[in-house]
DNA sequence: CAAGACTCGC
């Protein structure tokens, strides 16, 4: 196979290609290329999948696709790597059309690129599509029974699509069970909220012999964060210890994260403190703990230890620092963010943009948004999203509908999110015909089926338009278990249209839900009020004494001349940038 | 075939 002289032949090259890939070196893997169309290697179609493969998980998705684009000699492999190569860079929705192509153009897959096709719909979590791409397995597999690999990717894909039941089938048909399908399995469990069963199965892993490896052990930790469950998160933390794992940095990043995300700081920095080594995503991990917890002096403090102590900070650390700006309505501080990422030449993926884009709308500087969002090249439905959410925020509800019809244009299809902004940007401007039209045509245009906050959306919408009638009929007709949310847009428009029976009619729902809500509580005993029930109002300050509820300290903030002023209960606490 | 942080809605 030498062509020129050349020592290098096609299989060489896809090596040293697969090589580069490992170690994210682009810059080589390009060089590569260019010898291989040098000596005219690139017709090869082992060598372009190697290439494509190389591209792809390096980053360069645009690189990949033209690759396979240009592609005269596709096999299945090329087919299998692009869908790959789109999953693992989570643009899914580009996965899922390489998927349609590949079956428009009657390609069957291999039971490699079905394994990744099932790991790709574990990442959709839709259960319907799920069931087609199970369907599929079956039809293209030869024998009988499944293999181990497949079957328990489709057990982790059942499992996050939240069918357990399905899944559980599954397992229980696996005659041989490997660490691997024992650790989806028991994720599953835990990521459904079902904690005892996922606990018991792990018991019944170690009777039956099989030992977690440190993979299990961070899945699980992973999910315990994922639900919020401390206790069982604390409980593989000393598992850990107790059992001689090795404390990797991984570990302490997932248990980091865990702690963050059940609001338990104090272990969370604790940790974070103990390491002797840190990277990039631990500081990450302790900055969006603080700032889950609301507090963006901390957050920021962290952020500028980071500075002194060489690590240096990444678009991921810059996208949670601007969250937690747009939530404090800090447009200077996060204007500063802007700079400093520009200075710092960080690179601005459409995750960063999109929360650039939309720290901007949320503080109010719609045009600084709009102009962020026009030179963007690459827009995805999540920008489109913030874009629009933005205007409505700001009472501009014509221009979301119009944004809303430029995005369909584009061909940019819009999704839950989507409707759920233009409906709330419809219920601030008070577009009530505009606003009916937009769900008619979320549902019987576009066929997707409304979720709870899309109803309550609705009642928001008929609400604040004085439509209470409506807006009660909405609920009793809903197709859904009404929740809190729900009720509490009719009592907020019940207050506001001072219609005291209606709210009264929400109230009482509300506190069937959720009796220990003091909120709701202050709220039904004002409706008492005005309606000189006083008799009532007592009622209910009882139970409010009797259940002792707690309210967690709210707060709000507001900047001036980039000062973040906080506001908790009355009292003011200031943070200087 | 299992794990690693971040954006859009409430």
């Amino acid at each position: 196979m030498r062509k020129n002289g050349s020592e290098v032949d096609n299989f060489t090259i896809p090596t040293i290609l697969k090589a580069c890939a490992q170690v994210l070196m682009t810059r080589l893997g390009k060089e590569i290329h260019g010898f291989a169309i040098k000596n005219g290697l690139d017709g090869d179609a082992y060598v372009s999948n190697a290439l494509i493969q190389m591209y792809s998980e390096c980053g360069s998705l645009v690189s990949a696709r033209y690759l396979f684009d240009e592609m005269p000699n596709r096999d299945v492999v090329s087919w299998s790597t692009m869908i790959r190569g789109y999953h693992k860079g989570g643009l899914l929705e580009e996965a899922l059309e390489v998927m349609r192509e590949m079956h428009f153009m009657n390609v069957r897959p291999s039971e490699v690129a079905l394994i990744s096709m099932v790991s790709l719909f574990t990442d959709v979590a839709d259960v319907e599509l799920g069931k087609a791409i199970h369907a599929c397995v079956v039809r293209n597999c030869k024998d009988e029974k499944l293999g181990v690999a497949i079957a328990t990717a489709l057990i982790d894909m059942y499992s996050k699509c939240g069918n357990l039941a399905y899944a559980k089938q599954l397992f229980n048909r696996l005659n041989q069970n490997s660490v691997v399908s024992w650790t989806v399995m028991i994720s599953g469990y835990i990521r459904c909220n079902e904690i005892n069963e996922g606990i018991r199965l792990f018991a019944e892993m170690i009777e039956e012999n099989v030992f977690p490896s440190e993979i299990t052990i961070l899945s699980l930790i992973i999910e315990c964060g994922f639900v919020g469950d401390l206790q069982l998160g604390r409980w593989l933390h000393a598992y850990i210890l107790r059992n001689g794992f090795e404390f990797s940095l991984a570990m302490a990043n997932a248990l980091v994260d865990m702690y963050g995300k059940c609001r338990e700081i104090r272990s969370a920095r604790t940790l974070f403190d103990g390491m002797k080594s840190k990277d990039v995503m631990i500081w990450n991990a302790v900055i969006s703990a603080y700032a889950q917890a609301h507090c963006i002096d901390k957050a920021f403090e962290l952020f500028i230890h980071m500075k002194v102590s060489k690590v240096r900070p990444n678009e991921v650390t810059m996208v949670g620092l601007l969250s937690l700006c747009t939530e404090a309505g800090a447009l200077e501080m996060g204007k500063w963010l802007h700079t400093y990422i520009e200075k710092q030449g960080l690179e601005v993926d459409v995750i960063l943009k999109t929360a650039l884009v939309d720290m901007y709308a949320k503080c109010g500087d719609v045009n600084g948004a709009y102009r962020l969002f026009s030179e963007a090249i690459y827009r995805d439905i999540c920008m489109w999203n913030a874009m629009m959410a933005g205007y409505g925020m700001h009472g501009c509800g014509e221009e979301a509908l119009i944004f809303f019809i430029d995005m369909e244009r584009s061909g940019v299809k819009p999704n839950d999110i989507t409707f759920i902004g233009l409906l709330n940007a419809c219920s601030h401007a008070g577009l009530v015909t505009e606003g009916k039209s937009v769900f008619d045509k979320m549902v019987h245009g576009l066929g997707l089926v409304p979720k709870i906050e899309h109803y309550g959306c609705m009642v928001d919408l008929l609400g604040r338009a004085g439509l209470l009638d409506e807006a009660h009929e909405m609920i009793k007709s809903m197709p859904l278990r009404p929740n809190m949310i729900v009720w509490g847009a009719l009592l907020a428009a019940s207050k506001l249209h001072k219609n005291p029976s209606m709210g009264e009619i929400a109230a009482t729902q509300i506190l069937e839900i959720e009796p220990q809500n003091y909120g709701y509580n202050v709220l039904m005993s004002n409706i008492y009020a005005v309606a000189n029930r006083w008799n009532d109002v007592a009622g209910v300050r009882r139970v409010m004494k009797e259940i002792r509820v707690k309210k967690e300290p709210g707060f709000s903030s507001v900047e001036v001349n980039g000062l973040v002023h906080k506001f908790i209960r009355g009292g003011m606490v200031n943070w200087k940038s």
